[in-house]
RNA sequence: GGCGCGGUAGCUCAGCUGGUUAGAGCGCAUGAUUCAUAAUCAUGAGGUCGGCGGUUCAAGCCCGCCUCGCGCUACCA
């Protein structure tokens, strides 16, 4: 058993709103691991924190005129507030913009060059623009793509064709700030020898040991974790350039590095240990236990898109540094989808967490009822779905019905038949409440092993077995012959206890719930360790809730959503269906991009399209886009190599009529010289469609 | 194209190192019950475990091939 234990979220990119999907992957399942370590009494520090360097955010704040500082601000307030309110308990949220971050990080650099061995100094050639004084990131480049012509392709990227690119590879290129074409001057930067690491975090990684230490059991962590690290190692790993030259971010504290910063995903992970520093600072501890010493546990929680980076270059830079624990589990959630599609900002599909916080403002548990679905439909080892009507029969028939209903029923039944006092028993505790410590034991188990979901149901099984050991002994009936039975006495002094644990249990899913459980019973606030303290009661065979405790008065839990006398909540549900379909139905709708600038009679006349059809088709090796088609044009073949292979095979292609652009110059791809396009159409989603005129109309004729 | 993960009841998913009649929640059907938020409880019907082939006394679980989904990566429009 670890003395402490040191939890971490994924720092969220101080640079966008939240979506539910981000909370169910790495702050959610946190946030319910610490909340249960507390309440067992453990030593646990959960950090977090915004990332708030990188160009992706200068680049924004040139775009819209402001300072980065301002969009840093903006979005860190807005995820610290909206975390807090959705019950997220981080001990720390920090931020990557404070001094202590930038010390820390400096200091994590410093260690690493004075070390030697672990960095390397390289020159590069790279862009520069004079009028700004500055060395441009890759972003900061337009040009003219070399493989499309699309002549605002970025440095890295060529939004037109999809390429990878090179900031040297485009033609003609220009600074983005100045316009003008920049300077080609040579830099330097530092690399981090990651490759060199390669052989131990194998071992680690497959086995859990390093130095012949066993530091975890590899079974208990999630396969696609291991499958996609290895995957990721039999690939080989370089070495990663941890500078750049930009004037947002972290400065190399190197006296020839004038200009240049660290590199956003080399301090971003650092941000964990500033974090946590900060926190120590503020809470008179000592942050590096927490960190260093080896009866310390580390977690992080993140999505599957950080896998790579917190298993294999994270653990490399700690260890290259020295004296760091690496971490004993990184339980990596998939992602979760939204009503059958990715969340999409731009498309309007899914929900930000602020904004479900603002459009459920008069929906009563709107923190418990989000938590329990994402919970119940959590992205553990598949990618999962978010849908309304789950997250609807999720509040009705489990929180409200089956919780809340058994919670009301046995506070109910105290209060009318002994005044809310709990009544006394003669009932052997141990034995009588044995499966219900099985269950309990079921539940920490499950959260010990980081399966949420099952644990959820584990503490549904609670409440069900009190409904159901409810119907077996039917208090009501025994009441009606004999108000002073014993038998209905023991039933309830049973029910009680069960509801007295579920107010522990429940804690760290619903945690805005269970204090209210707490009040039903008229029991103190939860703190830590109580959770702990009643396990072992149970065990003792000591109730929970004595005999002559008195109870409070019935309230209902949770209100349901599909409810005969008020729709007010389905209301607030449907709303949200009816969003989704309006984004469905302006997409399909008339919604088109918009028509080119105009061009002359002479333009269109340059054009030589030709009837034709397709003689033979064949894939191409190593091309999951291209086919290579023959086409007829009556008088003569032409060979062409068209994208087109997500949408047709080629065995159900010859016959098919096409209209071909005849006098399109020629141009190899892949090898093949394709003479000439052929005309297709692309709806919304991206599906292909043939131009052409009927089967067997004649080939090589005119179209005009 | 390479690699990783996944394809199990109508829906959402569990199934540890292969071992007797494959599980859960919801949904569905029938019955019981009334303390309770038209809640609860019992019973039952539903599966060629993506497909084909193989290893084994025995395969959802191991091996090979194929297929579909997601992701990474390469190539490419």
């Amino acid at each position: 058993m670890s003395k402490r234990y040191l939890i971490t979220s994924a720092l969220p990119y101080a640079n966008g709103a939240l979506h539910l999907g981000h909370l169910a992957g790495a702050y959610l399942p946190a946030d319910i691991y610490v909340r249960y370590l507390r309440l067992l009494g453990k030593d646990v520090v959960w950090v977090c924190g915004s990332d708030e360097h990188g160009a992706a955010i200068t680049i924004r704040a040139k775009k819209e005129g402001i300072s980065p500082q301002k969009i840093i601000d903006k979005y860190h307030e807005l995820a610290k507030s909206t975390f807090e309110r959705l019950g997220i308990s981080f001990d720390y949220y920090h931020r990557t913009s404070a001094p202590l971050h930038h010390e820390t990080s400096q200091d994590f650099f410093l260690k690493l060059y004075k070390k030697g061995g672990e960095l390397e100094e390289r020159e590069i050639g790279q862009y520069y623009d004079p009028e700004y004084d500055q060395f441009l990131a890759d972003r900061f480049i337009v040009g003219t793509c070399p493989k499309c012509g699309h002549e605002e392709a970025y440095g890295d990227q060529c939004e037109n064709c999809g390429s990878d690119l090179s900031p040297l590879e485009l033609i003609n290129p220009r600074s983005t700030l100045s316009g003008k074409a920049p300077q080609l001057k040579s830099t330097k930067h530092w690399y981090f020898k990651l490759d060199k690491h390669e052989a131990w975090l194998r071992e680690w990684i497959a086995t859990g040991t390093v130095d012949g230490e066993q530091q975890h059991d590899p079974k208990t962590w999630k396969r696609h974790v291991v499958g996609q690290c290895l995957s990721w190692l039999d690939g080989g790993l370089q070495p990663r350039s941890i500078t750049r030259d930009l004037d947002w971010g972290i400065p190399v504290p190197l006296p020839e590095a004038k200009g240049k910063v660290l590199y956003v995903w080399f301090d971003a992970p650092i941000g964990y240990i500033s974090s946590t520093r900060k926190w120590a600072e503020e809470n008179g501890k000592d942050w590096e236990l927490y960190w260093k010493d080896k009866d310390t546990t580390l977690i992080h929680f993140i999505g599957k898109d950080n896998i790579v980076f917190h298993c294999i270059v994270f653990p490399a830079m700690l260890k290259a540094y020295g004296e760091f624990n690496l971490p004993k589990n990184v339980p990596a959630n998939q992602f979760l989808n939204f009503e059958g599609q990715k969340f999409s900002k731009s498309r309007g599909w899914g929900i930000e967490q602020h904004e479900y916080l603002e459009e459920f403002k008069d929906f009563p548990n709107k923190e418990d009822a989000l938590r329990y679905a994402l919970i119940r439909n959590m992205p553990e080892n598949k990618d999962a779905d978010f849908k309304w009507d789950e997250f609807t029969d999720f509040h009705d028939k489990e929180l409200a019905d089956n919780l809340g209903n058994f919670v009301n029923r046995v506070i109910v039944l105290t209060n009318k038949y002994y005044d809310g006092v709990v009544p006394a028993t003669s009932q052997g505790l141990r034995a009588a409440l044995a499966p219900v410590r099985e269950i309990a034991r079921k539940i920490t188990g499950e959260l010990d092993a980081f399966s949420f979901r099952s644990a959820v149901l584990a503490l549904m099984e609670l409440s069900s077995w009190g409904n159901t050991y409810l119907q077996d002994v039917s208090p009501w009936k025994l009441y009606k012959e004999d108000p002073d039975s014993q038998a209905v006495k023991d039933c309830m002094f049973i029910s009680l206890q069960v509801v007295a644990l579920l107010s522990l249990l429940a804690e760290p899913f619903i945690p805005f719930t269970a204090p209210k459980i707490r009040k039903l019973l008229n029991l103190p606030e939860l703190q830590n360790g109580s959770l702990q303290e009643a396990l072992d009661k149970l065990e003792a065979g000591q109730p929970l809730l004595p005999s002559g405790h008195k109870a409070g008065e019935p309230e209902l839990l949770f209100a349901k959503i599909v409810d005969r006398k008020d729709d007010s909540r389905l209301q607030i549900v449907n709303r949200q269906k009816e969003k989704l379909q309006k984004v469905l139905e302006t997409e399909k709708g008339e919604e088109r991009e918009p028509i080119k600038p105009t061009i002359q009679y002479e333009d269109f006349a340059k054009l030589d399209l030709r009837t034709g059809a397709i003689t033979a088709a064949e894939s191409i090796p190593k091309a999951d886009k291209l086919l290579k088609l023959t086409v007829s044009l009556g008088s003569e073949q032409r060979t062409v190599v068209a994208g087109i292979a997500k949408y047709f095979k080629p065995e159900e292609l010859p016959g098919q009529p096409v209209v071909l652009v005849a006098n399109l110059a020629p141009r190899k791809l892949r090898g093949i010289e394709s003479q000439g396009m052929i005309l297709m159409a692309e709806n919304e989603k991206g599906e292909l469609a043939f131009v052409s005129p009927k089967q067997g109309w004649g080939n090589g004729f005119i179209v005009r």
